[in-house]
RNA sequence: GCGGGCGUGGCGGAAUGGCAGACGCGUUGGACUUAGAAUCCAAUGGGCAACCGUGCAGGUUCAAGCCCUGUCGCCCGCACCA
């Protein structure tokens, strides 16, 4: 139990800095600065277990070093903390053990922020939020009835994703791979009445905002690819008896070679078109499309299938008629639900015409070459009139605006995006502030009768209505309208709803009249740094952005995107290199490593042994080097402590050594935190500890500079072990705190060495290394090398025909 | 299928086109010790060597882990989006 010897007791040195810290107001934002401000917002969390796991410490540990160094450097740091607090896991807790999901929400809550003020996290708990108190969810209501006000909420009958196991429906975003996100349960499609916000109105800009953002490549990526800009043309297809068809297209160049077109099994033409003799067999197929799971529709080797309706439409251009089909390889939800079926250059209707045996025509070429069918790239259009000879875009730029001059559709823009669906039909969330009268139809909760109270007695087992329902005080109202009797919508919001606004309700936490005042939000938003998991992508990341665009058009906001730069932590494995869960018995829990090491050793760890970015496996040994770091670190601060300063010290090379190993580390720390390059700054500051070490080994020392290299040390390191540094800085006399000292900065002439090792080169290859003066000249390098016997050697009855000198580093003779 | 990322010692991981392997773990040797799993010091990519080494094969360059082309493997996201 070496560690535990050391002179420190952790546990106390902790907990009295954390007391002095909180007394000090140090953690908060100071209102009364002028310092600039900066927000740096981790994603606040789920109160799910009692504990914070490994993953919480990751996340926050190292972004609250990178906290801590930016107050160093003279912020005004913003760093708030809050719950997430409503969603399925606290009522399917409910549901198994009878606790009611406010009282274990609640207890979970307290517990995380116990052990999130142990972490010694700068946390301004003054701005807290959590997202199931009336003061909070009265204000998500209150974003539903704006956006519902500016005609992005709407109600709308639609197919959606049911999770048979959660009882409820769910977003797109919330289905992975045709199962639920969060019980892996197979969605199944029902049509509902639901609530929906219109996040596709943001398509064009929620994709262009991208550009600008300091986030990772991928994630915008991800982003991108989830709204799915697509530029095609839409295509209007009379059928024999007068209807009108509109297909939609990428490939409108391939036009001539349509030999059939296919509608959506839900297309509201289906029926309309089907001829008497064919009624049995589209209304079967349109069942059977219907009870597909979505894991069969997904499936890419599963067979197309589809019906014939009877009915026969015509090519605009080409004046052929053409069969109408049903097939359920056309989406209803994108485009029109209608295609034209191409089947010589599209793979899926190559499959389709060639197990119904219907026409396969050939229109586009290969440039230079043989044309395989089918072909689906560009190439030049043939057996196409007047088109004939053209190429990919001219094709398809000519064929569009020849469709529009006939008034028969012309170029369109889709987008895969899908308007956010935000009813559940749960208990554990915000009510949706809407009544529904028999009179008015839907009508909006007026915004003084807010907050729509969550009432506690719910029967919340779940029968596949929303519990709420059965709750009678609640659902009986009267209409705000006409005054008659109503009744309340019993369905929540998702809770995805209540955390794409939060990080604005921290600005102004405790705002009684308003969401948050604009001049409160000006001065902290946007967020400059934002860290979280990178499973947000597409979900709590693009939702938020849809938030801030529609608050800003409406008025309550003048910036248009939430996050100016996005950072996400690494997922820590088990020791096994297993993600960690309980199945898999690799759990690392923090908290016997915080009892044996201490939050500093442990947040260290998480910053030395890891890419931030990346993660990886556990590993035990790390954490034990790190306590050993920790010991050195302390035990030569406080031996250099007590050296006195002599009357004459030496200033010779090895003090330029130590100053220039000083320097080194103050520079580079400090962009490696501005980074999140944690581990290179945590070797940094191990290789200065290393130096003095060194230093410290020699006979005549000057403690001057010593001391000031010990205590630019223990700057350094604050921000990583915050606890630790505050006792040491103490120690040496620091007055007040650590944190309120400026960050140390490289002093640039002790950057600067008079000499340095070069590399010698011939040919490419090294021959030797030479110590050489930095202020000689290129020339003088190459004057210089070439008076080393080995180079001589080297050169010898050749001739040098080039010498390439990189400052510093390399001299490279070319010689032959 | 499409998009993105990653392949570096025994391990975690470093490297603005410029001495590959920083820092740490582990290992080995030494010191101090009655003792050491503590601490300190030293060595540590492979090979006796010439040399060889960043998944593999090419290319560009005075110089490539890094840039380019192809290829293999792994991971992530999307996926019948017309």
């Amino acid at each position: 139990m070496q560690y535990n010897d050391r002179d420190m007791d952790i546990k106390q040195v902790e907990k009295k800095w954390q007391q002095r810290w909180e007394k000090a107001k140090l953690n908060g934002f100071d209102h009364k600065s002028d310092a600039p401000k900066y927000y740096v917002l981790e994603m606040f969390s789920y109160p799910s277990g009692a504990k914070l796991h490994v993953g919480h410490w990751y996340n926050y540990g190292p972004a609250d070093s990178f906290a801590r160094y930016k107050r160093m450097q003279g912020y005004n740091v913003f760093q708030p903390m809050g719950f997430d607090a409503f969603g399925l896991p606290a009522e399917n807790y409910a549901i198994k053990t009878g606790v009611h999901p406010k009282d274990s929400t609640e207890k979970n809550i307290a517990t995380m922020e116990n052990q999130l003020r142990a972490m010694g996290a700068m946390f301004d708990w003054s701005a807290e939020v959590k997202t199931c108190n009336e003061e909070y969810y009265k204000w998500t209501q209150w974003m539903f009835l704006q956006l519902f006000k500016k005609g992005l909420a709407y109600r709308k009958e639609a197919p959606v994703n049911w999770c048979p196991s959660c009882n409820t429906v769910l977003a797109n975003e919330q289905v992975v791979d045709g199962r639920c996100e969060r019980c892996s349960t197979e969605v199944v499609r029902k049509n509902l009445t639901q609530w929906f916000f219109k996040i596709t109105e943001y398509a064009e800009e929620l994709l262009t905002g991208l550009d600008d953002l300091d986030w990772p490549e991928k994630t915008k990526n991800m982003q991108k690819n989830w709204i799915g800009k697509s530029t095609g043309c839409e295509i209007e297809f009379a059928t024999e008896s007068g209807e009108k068809i509109r297909v939609y297209t990428t490939r409108c160049d391939t036009i001539f070679g349509v030999s059939y077109v296919v509608l959506a099994p839900e297309h509201p033409l289906a029926l309309k078109l089907t001829t008497p003799e064919q009624q049995e067999a589209v209304k079967n197929y349109i069942e059977y499309a219907a009870k597909a799971s979505e894991i069969e529709r997904l499936s890419v080797t599963r067979e197309k299938t589809g019906v014939f309706t009877g009915s026969y439409c015509i090519n605009p251009l080409s004046g052929k008629h053409i069969p109408i089909y049903l097939a359920d390889y056309v989406l209803a939800s994108y485009g029109t639900g209608a295609v034209m079926a191409v089947p010589a250059h599209d793979e899926r209707d190559f499959a389709f015409a060639k197990k119904y045996g219907l026409p396969i025509e050939k229109v586009i070429q290969k440039q230079g070459g043989e044309t395989v069918l089918p072909y689906c790239e560009d190439g030049i259009v043939v057996n196409s009139l007047e088109f004939d000879g053209m190429v990919g875009e001219e094709a398809r730029d000519a064929i569009a605006t020849h469709i529009s001059k006939l008034g028969k559709g012309g170029k369109k823009i889709n987008y895969r995006l899908r308007d956010w669906l935000v009813s559940r039909q749960r208990y554990w969330g915000a009510p949706i502030p809407v009544i529904h009268c028999p009179k008015c139809g839907a009508v909006p909760v007026p915004e003084k009768d807010l907050p729509v109270r969550l009432p506690y007695d719910v029967e919340f087992r779940p029968d596949g209505k929303s519990p709420l329902a059965k709750h009678e005080k609640f659902m009986h109202t009267v209409c705000p309208v006409c005054g008659g009797e109503a009744l309340r919508d019993p369905d929540t919001l998702d809770t995805f709803v209540c955390s794409s606004w939060y990080y604005l309700r921290y600005a102004d936490p405790h705002n009684e009249k308003m969401p948050f005042d604009r001049e409160e939000v000006d001065k902290l938003l946007p967020v400059d740094t934002y860290v979280g998991g990178a499973e947000h992508a597409c979900m709590h990341l693009l939702y938020a952005r849809f938030f801030t665009k529609a608050l800003r058009d409406m008025g309550y906001l003048d910036f248009d995107e939430p996050f100016r730069r996005l950072v996400h932590q690494g997922v820590i494995l088990g020791p096994d290199g297993n993600r960690m869960s309980k199945s898999h018995g690799n759990v690392v829990s923090p908290d016997d490593y915080i009892n044996e090491y201490g939050a500093d050793a442990f947040r260290l760890y998480l910053m030395f042994g890891f890419s931030y970015t990346e993660g990886g496996p556990w590993n035990d040994d790390g954490i034990k080097a790190i306590a050993r770091f920790m010991d050195r670190t302390e035990k030569i601060v406080l031996k250099v402590d007590d050296y006195k300063v002599k009357r004459e010290e030496p200033n010779g090379a090895d003090e330029k050594a130590l100053d220039y190993a000083r320097n080194f580390a103050i520079d580079r720390v400090g962009k490696d935190m501005e980074n999140f390059s944690f581990n290179t700054a945590i070797a940094r500051i191990m290789e200065l500890v290393n130096a003095i070490y060194k230093y410290d080994g020699l006979e005549r020392k000057n403690v001057t500079l010593m001391k000031a290299t010990v205590r630019d040390l223990v700057l350094l390191l604050a921000p990583c072990a915050p606890h630790f540094a505050e006792e040491l800085f103490e120690q040496i006399g620091g007055r007040g705190f650590v944190f309120e000292q400026p960050y140390p900065k490289a002093d640039p002439a002790a950057l600067v060495l008079d000499e340095k090792e070069y590399a010698v080169q011939v040919n490419s290859k090294i021959v030797t290394k030479a110590v050489l003066s930095t202020s000689l000249t290129d020339a003088e390098v190459e004057e210089a090398v070439l008076k080393i016997p080995e180079v001589q050697a080297k050169v010898e009855g050749k001739t040098v025909r080039k010498c390439i000198v990189v400052k510093g580093r390399i001299v490279n003779l070319i010689a032959n």
